[in-house]
DNA sequence: TCTGGGATGTTATATTGTAACGTTGTTGGC
DNA sequence: GCCAACAACGTTACAATATAACATCCCAGA
């Protein structure tokens, strides 16, 4: 999860911040989207689509997969989540107007993740897919390992 | 998949190499793992786990789920091949002792999967895992977008 | 020869994701 | 206001991906 100082808050700014983007860009945060958006940023850490469904399914006895996927989908679609491909699990981003080149440190032992969006890293992928001839669209960086955190802990 | 002049003779060198590997660190390269690995080499592009099994079953009519699997696992935990977390799909790697930091370049359009070991991209995560204070172990770079024989075709 | 461990066989099931079609609800044009 | 069109959601069924658990086989070394 993204480290922030107070959780609470930092759940409703996501919140807000895409009830907003969704206003501008005339979409429809209908109250299924902004639950699922709400567990995801509520768990900390990368969320699996079953148990957000699971979850779901306490307040909707009625909910199935695609309810969850569809949401899911809407979300991915409009930037205010990541799906990691790794983990198959899905993760609030923190700047969905800036969405695109967003990599991941995973850490192994806790599993918090954080978002790192890194301009050298973006320039040398640039680089390479010049050099290689390639128009790259979407990029999945996920780098697992262990965080400094559960390093200090391990001492 | 990776370029190559001649399909079968890289097929066979790629076995070759295994081979010779396995020798070295007394590893059983039995026929199945090799025939794993052959299959997944013959494909061009990366290869679902049950399209391997559906054409393991014609010379092993009792293979299973499980047969697969596990010579996935020990394919990919000794270096031979990688998997593509976001196609779910497995592919040869082309330099097996130099098997870490290997990215790669999917087409959307003809599936073909090139893997691009640079070393930029590797020095560029290095130093935001250090400012990050994170201890990297393994990453996933995958590659998104139109290769250039895919774009000059649909000019 | 025995035996220990790795590889494989086998059965069952867990996990993840989608297709297809019906229903509801909202919205914009008349 | 009415209604056509479309998006969202409900529902059923199933496809695709992956693992657990236990049995059996086989070979290398004591």
């Amino acid at each position: 999860m993204i480290q922030c100082e107070d959780h609470e808050e930092c759940i409703l700014t996501a919140i807000e911040m895409a009830d907003r983007i969704c206003s501008q860009k005339q979409l429809k945060f209908t109250d299924l989207r902004k639950e699922i958006l709400r567990m995801i940023w509520e768990g900390h850490g990368p969320q699996k689509a079953y148990d957000l469904l699971n979850k779901l399914q306490q307040t909707n006895p009625s909910a199935k997969p695609a309810t969850v996927y569809r949401a899911l989908d809407f979300l991915i679609g409009n930037g205010f989540i990541h799906k990691v491909a790794s983990l198959n699990a899905f993760v609030g981003c923190s700047h969905p107007l800036k969405h695109q080149e967003c990599y991941f440190l995973i850490c192994d032992d806790c599993k918090n993740i954080s978002e790192c969006c890194d301009a050298n890293i973006t320039a040398a992928i640039q680089t390479t897919t010049i050099e290689n001839q390639f128009v790259a669209k979407n990029t999945t960086l996920e780098i697992f390992g262990h965080c400094n955190e559960c390093l200090n802990r391990s001492e």
